[in-house]
DNA sequence: TAAATAAGGAAAAACGTTTAACTAATGCAT
DNA sequence: ATGCATTAGTTAAACGTTTTTCCTTATTTA
């Protein structure tokens, strides 16, 4: 490899000089200047960033870690942090937790993680995933400064998240607008705070719209097809079934329709459906799902530029809560004037 | 942060003892190692890893090229490669080039990728991603030892990718098993090589069956469902219209279902249609589609296991073919025994 | 013209490790 | 007792930078 060595013997400078013109940090001559470029081009030299951080004491190196990065969610975020940071010259060492289950959280990945980034002196990591059953947990175990981004941390930490309670207000104001008056939900996992935000959100709607929202029409789903579909029976049998329903992801959407359709019931025309995350089955379904987009890509923005803000010093707001928005395709319409039942 | 020194000082030994203790590359006697390993864990060290690498010259990190972190095959294998790298040590380096269009590479941001894996002196690089049409010209922009993952490369480059001629000869096998005798594809991009391996083992399998696959059966796609759309419409309106349809990625195989639905007719029962990727789109579709399962996992495994044999020096195969799987599912059947014209 | 100042460049120390070379102490055979 | 291995530990140099301090030469000013 060549050295800031080798380039100050072939420009006949010292590399003290190498160094003030690689870093502009003292005038040097025109001429001298000249040489040195140069040389530095002709030995295609490249800067050993161990060596400069040493020395500076100054680990340009921000660690990313994935809570699981094959969760949809997580690669628009990692795609806007990486290339926020990249720009600004800082390296991004990433770690994956690979956790599938959200109960039990793989505690000696983290610990190893954690590691990883202390030994590489990242000036500290950004958090992405849900977290939420974990999140004091987590917390604990790290050790260096921590964003969180697509979830809402404690109070004393940062956090950026989208804002569940007011996408769910979305959802059911796009349901009532349409003239549904029975509504019902099949909610994420309950041991989630941000699904009963969720069914917050949604209940204020309906009660603002002078409807009710039984207990029996909000039916507790795992964020799985399989419940999704069984659940969706049960609301299909019931003496009075609703007339819409809002599926707190993508996947139990389908499953929606599905057992609709396996119920001889037609989407939009008999019964109404609104899915939740945008994902590509959303799109690709038949009828294609109206759904509720997440600003990922903004959240990574946001987290990677408060991040940075973090680290100088400046103030920041704990929680930051970006706005989701509907996206409106096939899957919802007016129900039918005289309900079949 | 405290460092080797402060540990040497608390635990009355020198510096080398510590080294050596904590890189069990000296006998120490064991009542020093219990003092010095009482002081490290007092003092909570954690080794400076780039002292350690600026002195040793062994740089443990390698880089991750991402050529799309939002395509769907990217998240396993990064998950993979991510593992099996942690656990022997090294650090990953995760640079996302964002390349929406296949056809116009960002080169700016594949140099700057470059600066940043040779800056922090990666001892190679793993790309992730199709890369077809551009593999001379990545190359070639890439000057650290690289392996291709997901993508085959040049022969005189190291690749790990799936076999796409097998792939396609395992889909038609099922639809000719099936009774299928008239069957059309719809394609992904033709200028990507795999593309035209694809179409050949399907070729091939029709036949060894002694069937043929007329030019009006294989309808150029570009990956995206609202060509596939298109084009199954046209399939439809054909004279003889096929009885299956082989889509190159499941998004199209959707869009070959929804336009089969416009048309009034029903999958599997009227036309068989086969996918390609299982995506989540595929099992969440109703009915739900029949596909070729890609090895990601595997893919990743086999990725950082190759590349840190080249990094010892041991032979390679330049070329490594994975198989992939049939996933059956719902959309494939026998046609009828009097095709509907 | 001499002195003061400015400008450009060099020398050297430091960052936190690893590791080769060295030293001191112990045990063993002669 | 003497010398020689062996063992346990220390010293110090080196890795490739940045940065402070210092030196030399040129330029300005009185």
């Amino acid at each position: 490899m060549v050295t800031i060595h080798d380039v100050a013997k072939l420009a006949g400078v010292s590399i003290a000089t190498v160094s003030h013109v690689l870093n502009g940090t003292k005038k040097v001559s025109a001429k001298t200047e000249e040489k040195v470029k140069k040389a530095l081009s002709d030995l295609n030299y490249v800067p050993n960033i161990a060596a400069k951080s040493l020395k500076s004491q100054d680990y340009k190196s921000i660690g990313v870690i994935a809570e699981d990065i094959k969760a949809f969610s997580t690669p628009p975020i990692i795609d806007a942090v990486c290339g926020y940071l990249n720009e600004r010259g800082y390296t991004i060492t990433l770690c994956n937790l690979r956790t599938y289950s959200h109960s039990q959280y793989d505690t000696q990945l983290l610990i190893s993680s954690m590691k990883i980034l202390e030994s590489s002196r990242a000036r500290g990591a950004i958090y992405i995933g849900a977290a939420s059953p974990n999140v004091s947990f987590i917390r604990s175990m790290i050790k260096i400064p921590v964003l969180f981004a697509y979830s809402s941390a404690l109070e004393s930490d940062y956090s950026i998240d989208y804002d569940n309670y007011k996408a769910a207000r979305l959802a059911a104001m796009h349901l009532v607008s349409q003239g549904h008056k029975r509504i019902a939900i099949i909610t994420g996992a309950l041991d989630q705070d941000f699904v009963h935000q969720r069914i917050m959100g949604f209940q204020s709607v309906i009660m603002e719209a002078g409807l009710t929202l039984p207990p029996e029409y909000i039916l507790p789903g795992n964020w799985n097809y399989n419940l999704a579909y069984q659940q969706t029976c049960k609301l299909l049998d019931l003496a009075e079934p609703p007339t819409a329903i809002f599926a707190m992801n993508d996947s139990m959407a389908c499953a929606v329709i599905a057992a609709c359709h396996k119920h001889g019931l037609k989407v939009p025309e008999d019964l109404s459906v609104i899915g939740f995350d945008n994902r590509s089955c959303s799109a690709y379904n038949t009828p294609a799902i109206t759904t509720l987009g997440i600003p990922l890509y903004e959240i990574g923005i946001a987290a990677a530029a408060s991040f940075l803000k973090l680290l100088e010093g400046e103030a920041l707001p704990h929680k930051q809560l970006l706005d989701c928005a509907l996206i409106e395709r096939e899957s919802v319409a007016s129900p039918r004037q005289y309900p079949n039942l």
